[in-house]
DNA sequence: GGCTCAGTTTATCGAGCGATCACCAGAGAT
DNA sequence: ATCTCTGGTGATCGCTCGATAAACTGAGCC
C-alpha cells in the first residue's frame, strides 16, 4: 500500500508523508472530527489533528464536500465488507443460529460512536447515499430474513414479502439499531450482554413472525391474544 | 395570553408585535429552522423567517444559546402534556387496549419531522436534557408499563424492573421509535397505517412478555423455541 | 554539488457568523 | 400637538470559516 519508504524513521516528530498515506490520514482523522462535531467540523481543527496546516488539505481534496464524500463512502461501505448473502442464506444451519450470528456481527460493525454518529448526522442532513443504504437494508437483510424466515416456517417462497411482514422485521431491526443508539449515542446504561439482547429480541421477532404465518394460513384463529 | 390589542390589524405586512407575541414567534420559527438545519442555523436566516432584521433577536434573547435552550424546552415538554400516567395505569381497562392508546397518542405528539429532527440534533450533541429525556421515558414509560404487564400477568410486583425485562421494553419502544425515524427523517416508505404497525408490535412484544414470564415462573420449561 | 519535484507552510481573501451600539419610528398617554 | 416608551433598524466589530496563491524545503536523482 505505501510507497517505498526507507526503514529510517527520523524524528519522533515525522513530516512529509507519502501522498497516500497524507491522504488516507485524512479521511481517518476527519471521521472522528466529523463524528464529533457534525459535518460543521472545520478544517482547521481537522489539520490540528494531523499535525499539519490547513491549506495542506487542499492538495488533497478539492473541497470540505470531497472530503466529507469520502468520509461517507468509508463509513457506508466499511462494514459491507462481511458475507452478509451467505451467511443468512446458509440453509445447512439452522435459522435461528443464522440470524444470531449475522446481528452479532452486523452490530459488531456498526456498533460504534463514530459509525452511529456519522450515519445519523448524514441521516439528518438527507443525503442519497443514506437512502442507498436504507434501500440495502431492506432488500439485502429484511427481504432475506423474511424469505428464510418464509421457507423454514414451510410457506411459499414469495418474491418481496407483504407489507406487514417488512413492517414486522424493521421493528424489529429498528429495535435492536436503537440499542447502539441508546448506550453509543445517548450513552444511556443497557443490558450488557449484547448477544444476549439479540437472542431476546430474536426470540420474539421469530414468536410474532409465527404467529402471523399462522393468522396467515388458518384464518379461523382466535383475535389478539392478551397476556394473562 | 396576549396583552391588550386592537381590533384594526394595519397593513397587510404588519410590523411591530407585542414583546410576548414577538418572542413566541422567535422560538416557534427557530424551532422549524433548528430542525432543518441544525443548530448551526444562522441567526440571520432566523430573522428573515420573521420578516425582521437579525439585532431584533438579542432584544428578546440574550445570546443564541439562550434562544436554544428556550427551543429544547418547547419540544421536550410539549409532548408531556398528556396524562400518560394515568393512562397507562388505569387498570379498569384492558392492559393492551391502554397500551395500544398509549403509543397512538404518544406517537401522535413526537412523529413528526420537527420534533424527531431536534430530538436527533440534541441527542448527538450529548446534552443532559436529552439524558434527562430518556431517563424520563424510562422511568416514567417503561417501568410503568412493564409493572401493569407483570400484573396484569398475575406476577408480584417488584418495585424496579429486570434488567432484561427492561432491556425488552427497550428494543420494543427502540422498534416503534425507529418507525419514526424511517418515515420523517429518512423519509422512506413505511407501512402507512401507523395503529397497525403498534398493534403488530404489541402483539410480539406482549407475546414476548408472556414467554419471559413462563420461563421465570417454570424454570423446566423447554429452551428457545424455533419457528417451523 | 546542484537540480527537481512533490509535500508543506505562510499569508491572505471574501463571506458569514454572533453580538453590540446608536439611532429611528410609531402608537398611546397627557 | 407633543412627549415618551418600546419595538425595530442600520452600521459595524471581531472572529472563524473555506479556499487560493505563492514561497519554502528536503529527499532522490544526475
Amino acid at each position: 500500500m505505501n510507497r517505498k519508504m526507507p526503514v529510517k524513521r527520523v524524528r519522533t516528530k515525522q513530516k512529509r508523508l507519502s501522498a497516500d498515506d497524507r491522504r488516507s490520514e485524512f479521511v481517518t482523522k476527519a471521521t472522528e472530527l466529523f463524528a464529533e462535531e457534525g459535518f460543521g467540523g472545520g478544517t482547521r481543527a481537522l489539520a490540528r489533528k494531523l499535525g499539519v496546516t490547513q491549506p495542506l488539505l487542499y492538495r488533497y481534496f478539492p473541497s470540505k464536500d470531497d472530503l466529507i464524500k469520502e468520509v461517507y463512502r468509508k463509513v457506508y461501505l466499511e462494514p459491507l465488507e462481511i458475507g452478509w448473502e451467505k451467511l443468512l442464506s446458509d440453509r445447512s444451519r439452522p435459522l435461528r443460529a443464522r440470524l444470531q450470528e449475522f446481528y452479532e456481527v452486523y452490530t459488531d460493525a456498526i456498533f460504534n460512536r463514530r459509525w452511529l454518529r456519522i450515519y445519523l448526522y448524514s441521516g439528518l442532513k438527507g443525503l442519497d447515499i443514506n437512502r442507498w443504504y436504507v434501500g440495502m437494508v431492506k432488500d439485502k437483510i429484511l427481504t432475506r430474513i423474511l424469505r428464510e424466515c418464509r421457507h423454514d416456517a414451510g410457506l411459499a417462497t414469495q418474491s418481496r414479502p407483504s407489507a406487514a411482514e417488512l413492517e414486522l422485521a424493521w421493528v424489529f431491526h429498528g429495535g435492536i439499531f436503537y440499542y447502539g443508539v441508546r448506550k453509543y449515542i445517548y450513552e444511556a446504561p443497557v443490558l450488557e450482554d449484547k448477544a444476549q439482547m439479540i437472542s431476546d429480541a430474536l426470540d420474539i421477532f421469530l414468536a410474532g413472525f409465527e404467529r402471523m404465518a399462522e393468522s396467515a394460513t388458518d384464518r379461523r384463529r382466535a383475535p389478539i391474544q392478551v397476556v394473562g
